[in-house]
DNA sequence: GCCGTTTTCGGCCCGACTGTTTTCAGTCG
């Protein structure tokens, strides 16, 4: 179980004891224990119950259940109010807008138990005559309602990562001479899966995490799996077919006559290039300069990141400390502002505190560099977080929203273009707020958001979150026409999620970003004459 | 339940917004 995982287990255990109304300061620690937990890298099963209890928030108790977990998977206390709260009442609980409060007035006053009572309910009317609801409230759970629908049976692309390394590796060693590879969406890293496909050049002996569930083959009976079957011969026309890619691509292929070719050669044979799985939904796969695409190992710099000076767990240090061990060649530390209080936003004299820092770590490396920056609030009203004389000290600023998300789309950009428009705003963070199958974001208009950042010279960040990928890499090709630069920033709040950078990678590379317009592939000395060209 | 140069009790991240009220509770980031 992930850190990530353990952590919701003690989140949702708050919320069900809210909703029974427990003591609220215990509620507080598991809930506490939960923003705590999901932000580490460190493996809490890896850990003696004498480390775990070093974490602040984690006492003699919370450590007690990471041991039960250890060995059961679950705790005791946990599956106590589990038993006690309706599957569909927890299924409540994650909508938005709904919190505790709410969701124990419509279990306990109208006698609901599952999204579809609920649903039913909206469009009965029967939300707004409770105290505290209102025809608004109602609205919003019908349409999050719909959203949850939409998204059930749907995995995040780092999710069936996990999977796929486990399943092949169980598959390999269970059949040592046959030809086993992923196919399908995962291989060309669509962002939401479904499922993982599997092409095998014989049957298989299956592991015992495999099993059919209601008519479906699934691991670890959660994720589906679908298994394809096909001959030595035949692997690299399979290969291929199962991969999948636009109509366009999939035409260009005579797939009965390519049996006994494998797949680079039928690909170069066609196209006269091989085009990697994740170029193949492109409309015009020809047209593409793969070699010009973006990758990995373009990556000169990391920008956009968190440290213990705000809502991040490392120090400034250690976070610059593991951007040199994997060999980048600078660090742009970018805190929380301070309308951000939830996340320990920094105030002017923080601020200074860290600038020192900063100053005295690039004294001790002189050939790496450290970046002053910071991710600015953009307020309500598009103004950025600190006044002018503060906002020009910082060698970058980075534009973003984080509260009052529900906007309507001419709301939504006029803050935006305010922000863009800001002599000072360099990069502007996630574009649409975004958390890919659990929050929709405000709506954008990218054609005239992306023309403002032309006209005002602003980078966008492709924030590479496996749950945000925002801005969205079917908006690259636009920016680039226009000349906007993209950077992929990882917004990392531990030293692990530095390496998120790659899942932008995988987008932008889908979005088919040319190295030379992507921000963070400059080198320390081009990124300097950035820095120092202001807008 | 957890924490501590306000440490063994007493207070807990916190400000803003929204939709609902009739002065504020609930939710969010």
């Amino acid at each position: 179980m992930t850190n990530k995982e353990i952590a919701a287990l003690f989140n949702e255990l708050a919320t069900m004891m809210e909703i029974h109304g427990e003591n609220e300061f215990k509620i507080k620690t598991y809930a506490n224990a939960y923003l705590t937990l999901r932000k580490l890298d460190q493996p809490l099963l890896e850990q003696s119950k004498e480390e775990n209890m070093m974490i602040k928030g984690i006492g003699s108790s919370v450590a007690d259940k990471i041991e039960e977990i250890k060995k059961t998977n679950t705790f005791q206390v946990y599956e106590e109010f589990k038993n006690k709260t309706p599957k569909g009442v927890r299924d409540i609980i994650k909508i938005k807008g709904l919190g505790p409060k709410k969701v124990k007035t419509i279990w306990r006053e109208l006698e609901i138990e599952s999204l579809g009572e609920l649903l039913y309910a909206c469009q009965e009317n029967r939300l707004v005559t409770l105290k505290g609801f209102g025809v608004k409230i109602q609205n919003e759970v019908i349409s999050n309602i719909e959203f949850l629908n939409e998204n059930t049976d749907s995995f995040l692309y780092p999710q069936i990562e996990k999977v796929e390394q486990e399943l092949i590796k169980e598959l390999k060693s269970l059949n040592p001479n046959t030809r086993i590879e992923s196919t399908g969406a995962f291989r060309r890293h669509l962002q939401i899966l479904e499922g993982l496909d599997i092409l095998a050049d014989s049957s298989l002996i299956l592991p015992n995490s495999i099993a059919q569930v209601n008519g479906k083959i699934l691991f670890n009976e959660r994720v589906p799996i679908n298994f394809h079957y096909t001959s030595p011969e035949e692997f690299g026309s399979k290969w291929i077919e199962t991969t999948g890619g636009s109509n366009k691509f999939l035409a260009k292929i005579d797939f009965k006559k390519e049996a006994s070719r494998t797949e680079s050669e039928i690909l170069i044979d066609v196209f006269g290039k091989f085009i990697p799985a994740e170029c193949r939904d492109n409309e015009d796969v020809q047209k593409l300069n793969i070699e010009a695409l973006v990758t990995h190992s373009d990556l000169k710099g990391i920008i956009h990141n968190h440290s213990t000076y705000s809502d991040g767990i490392y120090s400034l240090r250690d976070m610059t400390m593991e951007c040199m061990r994997l060999n980048y060649e600078y660090f742009v530390i970018s805190d929380h502002s301070k309308t951000a209080s939830y996340a320990n936003g920094l105030n002017i004299d923080r601020l200074y505190t860290q600038w020192n820092e900063i100053d005295s770590i690039n004294k001790e490396f002189p050939s790496f560099k450290v970046f002053k920056s910071i991710e600015s609030d953009i307020l309500s009203n598009g103004d950025l977080d600190y006044d002018d004389e503060i906002l020009g000290k910082f060698d970058l600023v980075i534009a973003s929203i984080h509260q009052n998300l529900n906007m309507d789309l001419d709301k939504a950009m006029i803050r935006l273009i305010k922000a863009v428009e800001n002599p000072f705003t360099r990069i502007l963070g996630h574009p649409t707020g975004r958390l890919l199958l659990s929050r929709k974001g405000y709506p954008v208009d990218f054609i005239k958001l992306i023309d403002a950042c032309a006209a005002n010279n602003v980078v966008i960040e492709l924030n590479s979150n496996p749950y945000r990928l925002d801005m969205d890499y079917s908006h690259i090709d636009y920016a680039q026409e226009k000349g906007v630069l993209i950077s992929i920033n990882p917004d990392a709040h531990n030293l692990l999620a530095i390496q998120d950078v790659k899942y932008g990678i995988m987008a932008a590379r889908r979005g088919n970003l040319q190295k030379s317009n992507c921000l963070n592939t400059m080198n320390l000395a081009e990124f300097e004459t950035w820095i120092s060209s202001k807008k």
